[in-house]
DNA sequence: GTTTAGTTGACTAAAATGTTCGGGTATACG
DNA sequence: CGTATACCCGAACATTTTAGTCAACTAAAC
């Protein structure tokens, strides 16, 4: 579970396409147009969410991106895992030629620490981003 | 709040800090050692810590470094705000030259999502982390 | 005054990030 | 049909970040 600005810009792909996908496929160039994310970053980006089954695509005019799922149904977790492989922070990689009799105090930890911040935001899904978000702006009127 | 191995590592270090600080100062050699992290590398980190103020510094023979706070009083967050400098996911960097009259949707919507998970990592104490290494070390030996 | 250990800055190799380019392939539509 | 749309794919690339190295310096203990 690594949070960088690659994880952010899928999540925000994806509320756009929440948001703008309720009638009809939305098409990258949109989304870049809207996010000002480039298209051939998208595009990647995208072939990661869909062979994650996060989204499928229409091909062809008129065509685009849909949620796979509804919007409550996918969790930011399963976003950022989709798009940012993992890294592991334990020198031994699991494997324990980690010397002396302490072996890999850094895995456990991370694991555990791992397991929260994932169950976290797991719990979070893209509709209540997406409610949170038209929340800050219907604040923004009065 | 961005969340690297470099975090890891230095949570990872203050972790070996708290576990072996109790009688006088570590020494950064000892802490590279144990937890296989390059002896530069953790003084660069713990140059950051010490001037975020989260650890002190003992300089000349018996010297090394401590905690500043107790374990309770430090939390993963604190520790990952002081290595990893923040970036903004956001074009306009709080300006608002977002075009449209949509303004930085996403700026709203990074702000939401890293108070949750800024939050959650300052409920998340150093000695927190320190108990749970210890239960999962006491598990091992049943 | 020598050793220990923090302090600092410059420098480097490797990886991740984000973009550009250049081509494909499926499909709707006239 | 043919053409435009838009997904699909991979390679090349500049930039930044990561992680580590090196060298010189300062404070303190003995």
């Amino acid at each position: 579970m690594r949070l960088t600005t690659k994880g952010r810009f899928a999540v925000t792909a994806m509320i756009d396409v929440a948001l703008h996908g309720t009638d009809g496929p939305v098409t990258l160039a949109t989304v870049s147009e809207r996010q000002r994310i480039s298209l051939s970053y998208l595009e990647q980006l995208f072939g990661k969410l869909r062979r994650s089954g996060l989204v499928e695509s229409v091909r062809g005019p008129g065509g685009g991106y849909l949620l796979a799922r509804t919007a409550a149904e996918v969790s930011v977790a399963q976003i950022i895992v989709a798009v940012d492989e993992p890294i592991d922070a334990t020198q031994c990689g699991g494997r324990e030629n980690c010397l002396d009799d302490r072996r890999c105090m850094t895995h456990d930890l991370w694991a555990g620490l791992n397991n929260h911040i994932f169950s976290f935001l797991s719990g979070v899904s893209l509709a209540h981003l997406v409610a949170q978000q038209q929340q800050a702006a219907a604040a923004k009127l009065i």
